[in-house]
Formats: structure tokens, C-alpha cells, sequence
DNA sequence: GTGGTCTAGACCACG
DNA sequence: GTGGTCTAGACCACG
């Protein structure tokens, strides 16, 4: 299920990116599935169609999913590209924080409890 | 020294507050300190004063500073609310990619790879 | 309808803060309703938009309302903040007054001929 | 037991004005009596003398006290002008609040909670 | 159109 | 000198 936040500071367009590459990642879709059309998605979400047709072309222009004319998107060869979409955020912001002077450890130990609760939480997926 | 990025997402105004916070953080400056005057350090790294201003007055809002008009701005009997600033962009994007399915492990290696990088880069802190 | 009192001490921003609480408090805004474009509520006040803005900024900061860029501002699942913020200054002078000797009962006697005054002057609301 | 709150919008002369009023409606200080001079105030407070000289001359202004060269202040013949600045803040305040559309009998409430956590937290005075 | 950010510059109270 | 406030006006991303 993709949940989009219309508050903060990530544009929608860039949130739908980010699903669509954690789906790929996690297996939902494979290279040369076809994923959900631009205006099916944006009737679903209740978005602008515009904004779901910005998302794909970002995606397509990355080299993770092809367009075909009349047919609609798939997934590319994209060797490993969607799941490095999803941990360059995460990339930029270990750097800030250790440059900021927080410790290692501390970072470790943040990912350590996010991912106990994680677990604790829900067992989906 | 503070550094700001003008590419990129982030405010400056936040990138300010980062910086602040980093210095409170490290103890650079302690309790009750004052902190640079908001136009000197706005001179100093060639912004306007204004932007410098709403950085102080959001760290004030959040008590991490206290101003006391005349005379400056002060470090603010603050709890480690200053810490948590530095680590809370990285929380988020943890949890954010832990929910997309990526493996805490992959979390753990960026950040161990990105200290290393970092110890290697530079020596000063 | 907002009034602004340029005397005083009270910030503009602040007292758009406090006009917006208003009308949240006595539901002319409701959750989820869409509050007055920055720009527009600037024009009708003969302010500056940057003013308002501000106003609108320390809203969302104060959780009370929530921004969408590109769409507006709407009142958020506030949980009495905004009743709060009407009367907490109310209640800091009534502190003030009590730690300075003021009897309780000329305080209540204050309230009551002021209401008093405010019901035979207008009966708007 | 003078206390200043050097955060906050409310200056520190005003502060001194309403600290002296406060003690001139509890008796402290009687008709004719003699306050303590600005100079050993200042000292007493760790404040710059030029500000309690113009706390001291606006009182001086208003007719709660009185100057005599080479000599110092007096509590003047003030006719309750020292009680009545002591609730004027408290007085706007609550018109405020009502023309907000807060309930008289909030206001009320408010008087009630505040004077009975007074009683119970402090005996002095 | 909307909010978000920023620059530029002014004036003020306070101390 | 210092922070606080405000105006004026610009540019941007988003949708």
C-alpha cells in the first residue's frame, strides 16, 4: 500500500518514487512487470495525474522502469538502482549526522531500536 | 566553522540550526554561553541577517537558546533537546527505510562504511 | 473579522496567531477546513505577506494548523491548543497579579464588570 | 523579594515598576516612606542604574512616588494608582480573551485554579 | 495560485 | 550594539 504525506517538505511526486522503487526492491514487481498505470495510481491515491506522470518520467529517466507507448511502464534492468533509491536519503543523512559530530555508535544504536519496534510493531511483509 | 549548502533541500535557515546545535552538542559552547550575534555571523557567512534571525528565533522556540534582546543570544538549560536535533533527520529516514523493506544490516554497513570514510577524509573534530 | 492594533506591544504576527485561535475556537474553522490564503488575508489587513506568513509559520509550528504547499492552510487535529493559546496569557497575568498580592476576588470582580461592559457594548458573536 | 525575568517582551524597567507597586499595595511601603535608592537597587539586582532611574521616573511620572534631591523616592499620596497598575495587564488581558469569545466563566476558572495553586504551593507573605 | 525561502533595508526598544 | 519586527519585492517548487 503506498501512503503519501501531503505535509513536509518531500514533494508527492517524490514520494511516489520512493514506493514504487521500495516495491521493486521488496520483490512486488520484477524486471519487465508491468506497474500500475499513471492515472490508475493517481485516481487511487486521489492525486493529480500530472504528478504521477512527473514521478514515472524521474524513474524512467533514471533507468529503473521503460515506458512503452500504449502499453504502459515496466520494470528495467536496473541492476540494484531502486534499491539504492531507497537508502541514498538515508545515505545523506548518516553523513550530516557524523559530520555534525554525532558518534558512530549512536547511529547504530538509533537503527537498532527503529528496527526492534519495526519488528515489535507489525509483522507485515 | 559553519559551512552551508545553498544546492539541495535543506534551508539554510535549518542548516543554521544544525550548525548550532552540533556546536551546543559538542560543548563548544556551554549552558549559558552566548552565541555569536546574529548579524555578525550572518556577515560572516554572507547571508542576509534576517535568515540568521529566524534560525535563532526557531532554536528559541524550541528552547534550545534563549535571546535576550540588547544584549544576545544564550545556550538554553536545554536536555539534550540539542542532541536529538543532530540525530532526528536520521531517525526518520531510518524508520522510513526500514518501512520500504530495506535490511537493518544494509543500514548498519552505510554507516559503517560512511565513519570510515569520514575518519579517513579528515582529522579535525 | 481580524483587527489589528498597531499599538501596543503585541506583534502583528502575533495577533493573527491569536484572530486565527479565535475562529478555530468558536468553530468558524473546523478540522480539516481550508484557513485564508497568507497573500490574501495580507491584502485585506493591508500587511505585508511576509507578516502573515509568519503568523502562519508559528500556526504550524504550534501544531494548530498544517501546511500544504501549493494548496493552503488547514486547521489540524489540534487537541485544544488553539482554545490554549487564547487564554494562556490570560493566565500568566493572573498569576502575576495573584504572586503580587492582588486578592482572587478583585480579579474575579475585574472579569465580571469587564464581561458585563462587553455584553451591553456589542452583541456581535 | 525582587525577582527579573530578563527573557520575555516585558522590559526590565517595567518589571521594576510593577516589583515596586507590588510592595507599595501590600504595605511594604507607606505614604512618605522612602524606597530603596536606584543605585543600591541596581547593584542589589546586577542591573545597569540608568534602568532603574527610568522605572523610578516613570513612577515618579505617574504620581505613586515622588523625588526629593540629595534625599531620594517617597511613596507619594498615589490614590490606588499603585493597586491599579498592578491589574491593568490583567485587566486588557482579559478583555482580550473575551472579545476572542472565551467564556466568562473560563476566565473565572482560570482564577479559581490559579489562586488555589498558589495557596497551596506557598505560605510567604 | 499557493506556500516557502531569501535578500535588502529600515526602524525600534532596550540597556 | 543587540535582538525584534516589519515592509518590499523577488524567485522557486509544487500541483
Amino acid at each position: 500500500m503506498i501512503t503519501i504525506d501531503i505535509t513536509g517538505r518531500t514533494p508527492i511526486y517524490e514520494q511516489i518514487c520512493k514506493s514504487v522503487c521500495g516495491e521493486i526492491a521488496r520483490g512486488v514487481y520484477k524486471e519487465n512487470d508491468r506497474i500500475p498505470a499513471a492515472r490508475a495510481l493517481a485516481k487511487e491515491l486521489g492525486l493529480n495525474p500530472n504528478t504521477v506522470a512527473k514521478a514515472y518520467s524521474i524513474l524512467e529517466r533514471d533507468g529503473i522502469i521503460y515506458s512503452v507507448a500504449g502499453k504502459g511502464c515496466f520494470v528495467a534492468k536496473h541492476e540494484g538502482k531502486a534499491d539504492k533509491r531507497l537508502t541514498e536519503d538515508f545515505e545523506r543523512k548518516t553523513k550530516e549526522a557524523l559530520s555534525a559530530g554525532v558518534p558512530k555508535q549512536t547511529l547504530i544504536d538509533i537503527v537498532e531500536s527503529a528496527a526492534a519496534e519495526a519488528e515489535k510493531g507489525g509483522n507485515e511483509q
